[in-house]
DNA sequence: AGTTATTATCGTAATATTGCAATATATAAA
DNA sequence: TTTATATATTGCAATATTACGATAATAACT
């Protein structure tokens, strides 16, 4: 039905996913990969950067704010996007202890 | 459109999204952390464990199957599902090395 | 106020994902 | 060989995601 029964999960597991899920896809990678490349606050050079419309790099934007991965500065017209690192140490953080406490012990 | 236009993003950013897209699901962490709690190899008690239908079930560890992250050995009728640890490990260090060379650098 | 530049939002088309019933396949047991 | 059990595959409905054109909102400059 593309809806996921979340109910049925933990919450770690459901914040994992969500997480995993706005991680999930090449452009948000790439914006994440380009923001950290600057040593200014750079906006939507993005735009021109990436190979796609501007509507869709802004939605991209919304999604990476959403789980306050990134947050974005007014800057007179332009806005300034960057790396939230708290949060993205937390996620590391959350990654890293479940690849160490999920190990196979079979076959 | 749906579509990811992967033609525009390099292979590196591709193999990550790809690998993070069949995570970023909490019915395959769960499956994930289920049999990695089993002291032998399990196999579709998971539909018990889990509350999906077999053939939902059945289509999850598809995927984890196709990015080589576990695999399926038949024993009798039963079919007995492992982490492949070697992948297991690649995943964990592209990541790490994702988390690591991202870093933010303004504001 | 009008113009221009930057970013956000809306609406929509195309495609992908999730989940399951029905069914197929395979193996073991009777 | 029939029956039961375990798993995979198919087909489909519901929903989600991706992308973009059109348009709105905001801010600086004239």
């Amino acid at each position: 039905m593309g809806i996921t029964k979340t109910q049925i999960f933990n919450e770690k597991q459901n914040k994992l996913a969500t997480i995993l899920k706005v991680l999930a896809h090449p452009a948000r990678i790439a914006i994440l990969e380009y923001i950290s490349k600057q040593k200014a606050c750079i906006c939507n050079d993005i735009v021109a950067e990436i190979g796609l419309a501007q509507p869709t790099i802004s939605q991209h934007l919304k999604e990476l704010k959403n789980i306050d991965l990134i947050s974005g500065e007014i800057e007179g017209k332009k806005v300034c996007y960057c790396i939230n690192l708290k949060k993205w140490k937390e996620i590391q953080q959350l990654l890293n202890s479940f690849f160490v406490s999920t190990h196979s012990n079979c076959c």
